[in-house]
Parts: structure tokens; sequence; C-alpha cells
DNA sequence: TACAGTAATGTAAACCATTACATTATTAAC
DNA sequence: GTTAATAATGTAATGGTTTACATTACTGTA
């Protein structure tokens, strides 16, 4: 494998020379710069990153952690990471946490040793307390979830306001026996998307009724069909959904059609994110639009801002209700 | 940043007795580790990768070229890839090509300049030519879509069984006018899904109609949409659908659905793949499960197996035909 | 006690590029 | 033609490991 030496051995140069014309440095006269240019490609030169990263203390690496590459919702954050990354010459390691602390950890490792520049997550579960702390040393970003007293810069849609709209677009199309049906209270998006509910109902004079609350462990396609399960054994049923998740609104539609009831007629749904399935399904869902590739583009933004040492500011996005078949 | 020096200066012994203890040699003396040990946990050390890695000539980071993240069909394919790659310390980077030469060349870039220390392609529309040149001097494995004469090994299903078994499959139950949504006639897989469309009408005495066999320019939903749409328009409408791509499918089962017909009753709907969201329809989709997770365990086995320098050989895995609603 | 043989440790080069600083070449002005 | 100023190039250190080879420390045996 050819290196810098051999490239500056044939042109007739220094390294330093070779190094200068590599980087597109000004200093060189077209001359040299001919003779370098030619040597490289006669010697089908590469130059190595493994070098340059030793040299320059730099991996080019981000990090991104996600629960589950399976859940869609990430799928255009990244896409709007990826392309901020790449515009930057930097590149990006997927890492699915399982929300497993030990493979967590396996990833944190990487920033540890230098293989990664700087981490964006968007782990829910994430070990706050470990992060905080890598927070001290290393470049990181919350994407999505995040955490008010961590310290850590974050990108976030107003999760209380959206959900409060997408529970009065129910109310003003008539319903009154509205469920929730959220994931885990644990995750700050749950609390707030639970508030936003509240004050919905609060706001028209609707009373809370527990019974319409119900948590899944997880934001997957049968956790919805469980907890729609649930809803449906109620001796009052409930006439509209809340999922605050479009794979959990997916399974209770899944679970409704198949209970032979109707959709919105019997039982309208609405979801959240917006994710390209949900508008497969039969009927489309209705469900509150986040801005997932803008999400991604920020962050990615904040991050490498962090990394070159500069201060950064939490960003909230605007989210969008769309309206579409199921309600 | 602590380095080696320091922990070997803080522990009284030179470089080289720290690296033999950081990689478990066991030509260490108990009472040496132990000194180098608290020296690592005083000083709060971890070993750079950088310094490592172009010690070692290595990235530890493998390729994988996908065309689109937003096919759920790779997703499985990726956690098998990551689950071996993490075993062996290898990291993956997750490249969407968008079947763009210019994206693809950039990742091909990361292995000319040593940040990856091999491919695996998941994109049927790589640069074969490219790609060919490249396995010459790196690591490179194909995974699902392959090149025959490309010397590049490759793990994949046999296609044209697996098509002609959903095909014959449909005939069994009755159907003689079965449509094929195929996609790319460029690609390998879909000549030899046509080829087993065809051998299972031949066997059954059915003539082929071209009518019947539409190409979509990708695999997404919207194009099974549009497809099933022309498919509706025929005078002499099939009374089944075979699409090479679950994707395909769910978009056709949609159209048909809006149509007011009935999914089987009407039209019998058979997909390929078997994505998570293929059950989460409705009705559930008749589909050919590839052993994707499988797939993905042993491409990244090959290659790291062809990273040491050893020779690996083409690996064909089976396929099973999963029988739901939609026929 | 001396010596061979083995175990433990150390020295220094190698991996490859970047860059501060030093040196040499060129240009401009008088 | 000299000198000063600037442009172009070179030298050598640096980043952090690993490891072949060299050296030293130990063990057991005669």
């Amino acid at each position: 494998m050819t290196n810098i030496q051999q490239v500056a051995k044939q042109a007739g140069v220094s390294v330093a020379t070779v190094s200068r014309v590599l980087n597109g440095q000004n200093t060189v006269s077209s001359k040299t710069r001919i003779k370098v240019e030619d040597a490289i490609k006669n010697l089908n030169y590469e130059p190595s990153m493994l070098g340059r990263n030793l040299r320059n203390s730099e991996s080019r690496i981000l990090l991104i952690l996600i629960p589950s590459i399976s859940n869609p919702f990430y799928l255009e954050i990244i896409k709007g990471i990826e392309n901020v990354a790449l515009s930057q010459n930097y590149n990006i390691l997927l890492c699915e946490t399982d929300s497993n602390p030990e493979k967590e950890n396996i990833y944190f490792d990487l920033v540890r040793k230098k293989m990664a520049d700087g981490i964006i997550s968007m782990d829910p579960a994430v070990n706050i307390e470990t992060l905080k702390e890598l927070a001290e040393k290393y470049s990181i970003i919350q994407c999505s979830e995040y955490n008010v007293d961590s310290g850590i810069p974050y990108v976030t849609i107003d999760n209380e306001e959206a959900s409060y709209r997408a529970v009065k677009h129910l109310i003003q199309i008539g319903h009154k026996k509205i469920a929730l049906m959220n994931s885990d209270e644990r995750f700050l998006y749950s609390r707030q998307r639970e508030m936003g509910y509240q004050r919905a109902l609060e706001e028209h004079g609707i009373p809370l009724n527990n019974d319409y609350i119900l948590y899944t462990k997880h934001l997957g396609f049968e956790h919805g069909q469980q907890a729609m399960k649930k809803i449906l054994g109620l001796h009052d049923r409930p006439t509209a959904i809340f999922a605050v998740s479009d794979l959990l609104a997916i399974g209770a539609l899944k679970e409704i059609n198949a209970s032979g009831l109707h959709v919105p007629n019997d039982i309208a749904v609405v979801g959240f994110d917006k994710i390209d399935f949900s508008n497969m399904t039969n009927p489309t869902l209705t469900t509150i639009a986040q801005p997932m590739y803008k999400m991604g583009t920020v962050a990615a933004e904040m991050l490498i801002d962090k990394i070159r040492g500069n201060d950064v500011d939490n960003v909230i996005l605007n989210h969008e209700l769309v309206i579409r078949e199921s309600t």
C-alpha cells in the first residue's frame, strides 16, 4: 500500500508538500502541485484515514443511539442526520441498543476509545446518569427524547401541545369517550403527551376516566393490538383512541377491524409520528406529523457544532396534525 | 487524555508491558499485571482505537451497502450482520446509496481510505464493474442480490424456486389468471423470479399473458399501488397477483381495497420477503419468507472470514412459503 | 556455585499523515 | 546589484499503539 512518503519520493518533494496538495492548501506552486498530482495518480495513492485520524485526534464518526431499528419513526431522522453528516465529511454509526444497558455500554465505549467523535441519543431508555457523565468529556446531543436538567442539548417537539391538539381534534368531531394508548410513564414524552391529553379533556369539561388510560411496555404493533383488546373488553367502550405512536395505532386498527367494528364509524383512531406506513393502512391514519427529517438535520448540525467546541442551544420544532380517514 | 506512556510511567513498567496487559497476553506476572491495572484505573485510562487501528492497519468497521433504509426487508438482515459483527469486535457503517452512483462512490472511498475493512453489498443497482475492481484489493461479499460471474462471494436464496412455489400455491387454490408484479429486469432476482413464475404456469399448462406481467421502477408501496391501478384497468382482470416484494403487494392490497374489491375473494395476493408489516395489513399477507436474519449472520461471517484472508464459498439459504389471509 | 533454560520485561521501530518552525528560493524596490 | 520582504519548500516532531528483538530476572539442576 502506497503512503505519503512514496508519493513524495516519486514527485521529488517532501511529505509536507504532498500533504499540502492533499489538503488543498494554496501555498504550493502550480508546478509542484502538478508533479505531486501526477505522482499520486501514478502510484494510485489513497491517503489513509487511519494515519490522518490519529494525527488529528478524531474519527469523523458520529454515533446514533436508537432503541430499535424496526421502528420506522427513526428512519427519517437518520436520513436527516446522515445528509448533514456526509456533507461535513462525517459518517454515522447506527447503534441499536434494544434499550439494553450492556449493549448501550459497548457503544459508549466507542466514544471513550476515540472511535467516535460524538453521540446523538434517541433512546428514551438511555441511562441518563452515564450519559451525563459522558457529556462532561464528549459531545452529546439528545434528539426527540430528552432530559431537562441534564444540561445535554436537545432537539425535540412540543409533545404536550401536539398531544393536546390531537385530542382536541377528536373532541371537535364529537367524541367524548377518548382513550389514551400511552407507552411507559418513565419516559418524558409519555408524561408530556398524557398531560396534553388531560388538558384537552379538562378544557372541554370531560372528566378523566382512568379505565381509558392504558400503558404499553413497548411501541410495537403487537402491543397496540394487546392494548386494544383490553379496551374492546371494557363495558363502556370509548369511541376514539389516541395512541402515542403510529405503530400502536396500527395495531389498534388491526384489532378493531378484526373485531368487526368499523374505523372511524365505530371507533376513531389517531396516531403519532406520521411514519410511512400510516398512509398504507386501511383506513389511512390520522396522526401527528413530527418533522423527522428536520429533527435529524438539526441534531447533526448541533452535534458537529459541539464537536467544534461551540455552545449550542436547545431547539423545539413544530409539529402538525394530519387528518386522514381514521377520524 | 491519558495515553499508554503515562500508564507505563505510573505503573513503573514499560509501554510494552502495559500493552500486553491490555491485550490479555499471559506473559505478564500477576504482580505487574496488578500494578498496571491499578494505574489504568487510577488514571482512568482508555486505550485509543485511533492508535491501535493505525498500528494494526485496520479500522474494524464493516460497510453495509443498501439501496434504501426505508425498505424493511433489509432491517432483519442488518440485525444479523450486526450481531455477528459486534461479537467479533467489528462495527457496521450503514450506507444508503439510493442507488446513486455518486453516493455509492463516497462509500467505496471509505474502504479505499482504510476507513472500512470490507463491504457487504445488498444494492441490486450497485455498479458491478467498480465492485469487481474493488474486490481485487479489498474484502467484499454480496448479500441477497449477486452477480454470478463477478467472482465475488455471495449469500442468497433460490429466487427461481421461491417464486415457482408462490405461483404454484396460487394455481393449487384454483387461480389461472395470475399477474406478476415484478421490479426491474436489470436485476438478477427479478429475472429469476420471473422464470419461476413462468415455470409454474408452463407446468400447469397455463399460457403466458404479457398483459399480466408488469414492471415497476422501485420496490415502494406507491409503485405497488400504481401497478395495481393498471391491472384493475385491464378488461380481463386477473384473479391473483404475485408481487416480488411485500411492499408492492401491500400497495396492491390497498388499491384493491380502495376499488371496493375483496382480498382474497375477488383477487388473491402473494408477496415476497415476509417483512414485519406483512402481518399488520388487513388481510394479512401470504408471502415468501426469506431467512433474513440468517442471511445477515452468514454474510457477516463470510466477510470477516475473507478479511482474515480465508477463501469463502457461496451460500444458498432456504426460503419458506407462509400462507396467510390474502390467499 | 555455576549454568542452562525459561519467564518476564524493556527498547525502539513501525504504522501514516499533519504542521510548527526552519530554511531556501523568488520577487520587488532602490 | 543589494537588501528586504514574501513565497515555496523542507525537517522533524507528534499522535498512540503494537511487537520483533534484545535484555534482564528467575528457576532448577548438577
